[in-house]
DNA sequence: TATTTAGTTTATAATTAATCTAAAGTAGAA
DNA sequence: TTCTACTTTAGATTAATTATAAACTAAATA
């Protein structure tokens, strides 16, 4: 994708084009593969790979603003911090309890049969399957 | 269940069966059903429904020590509070993201087809399926 | 282009869940 | 009864996240 592609796609959100923005959509969106992060994170790869300096109240506000747009996911963890996703087509995870790491698992790699009703007048948002594991050794 | 087999329980486990520990058992064991708790309501139930102030880093000691007996099951959930459960067999949830209520799912009320193979070297330790839901008018 | 505006960034403070510390208390062994 | 290790606790600390409010800036308007 090029900058020019973020651009519109940021004033396409209702979302301005800002320097920040737009190197923020870079780092996440311009790469082979999609990838999983904490906002800590995030500041990490700015910082050493773009060298930007973006405060984290700006990744905070940004990372939930592609949230609330669909352009990125969060994964629930029992962890104590939030994970974010690249990769917002319907999925599942491994995650290795020891190193937090997160591994994809395709959505038609799990096949889930009989998914029950839920609640009298609620309805399914998401689903979400955790598989949690750890190294064999331990 | 009687105030002495939690004394047995907790001596069994090789946990001192002390005031705090057998109030608390009576609060998460003592129950018709099972039920959902962060530590904070844990600490409101001691208070209000047992007259018990019990300091909160007895009740995360305490909670986590029952956790690793396997008498609790923490939930992972995307929320930025950890959740407990006395239920402690395998099951999934409901999880509403507005109220934070979860609801449980019997085992069998889902069918997990195909569980793929874990990353080399790495074995499952748990499969947690939650399904978010919301209110339907929302 | 200059001016205005509303949205954005940022340093910093505040909040909150959870853990740590170290002193005082207690269960159980000797 | 004495001793020891385990436990409880108030209070401090950490760490993720959110809130605040002033400075900044994109984009609309004159
Ligand atoms: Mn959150
Ligand atoms: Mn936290
Ligand atoms: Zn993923
Ligand atoms: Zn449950």
């Amino acid at each position: 994708m090029e900058n020019l592609d973020f651009i519109n796609k940021l004033r396409n959100s209702g979302l301005r084009p800002t320097k920040q923005r737009i190197k923020i959509c870079e780092a996440l969106f311009n790469t082979d593969k999609t990838f999983h992060f904490t906002v800590n994170d995030l500041a990490e790869i700015m910082q050493k790979n773009f060298n930007e300096k973006i405060s984290l109240a700006t990744l905070y506000n940004t990372v939930h603003a592609f949230k609330k747009k669909g352009y990125v996911k969060e994964i629930s963890l029992g962890n104590d911090k939030s994970y974010f996703d690249t990769n917002v087509s319907f999925h599942h995870h491994f995650f290795d309890i020891r190193t937090n790491e997160l591994t994809d698992i395709n959505s038609n790699e799990i096949e889930l049969k009989n998914i029950p009703n839920p609640p009298k007048g609620k309805s399914i948002k998401e689903i979400d399957v955790v598989i949690n594991v750890e190294n064999d050794s331990q």
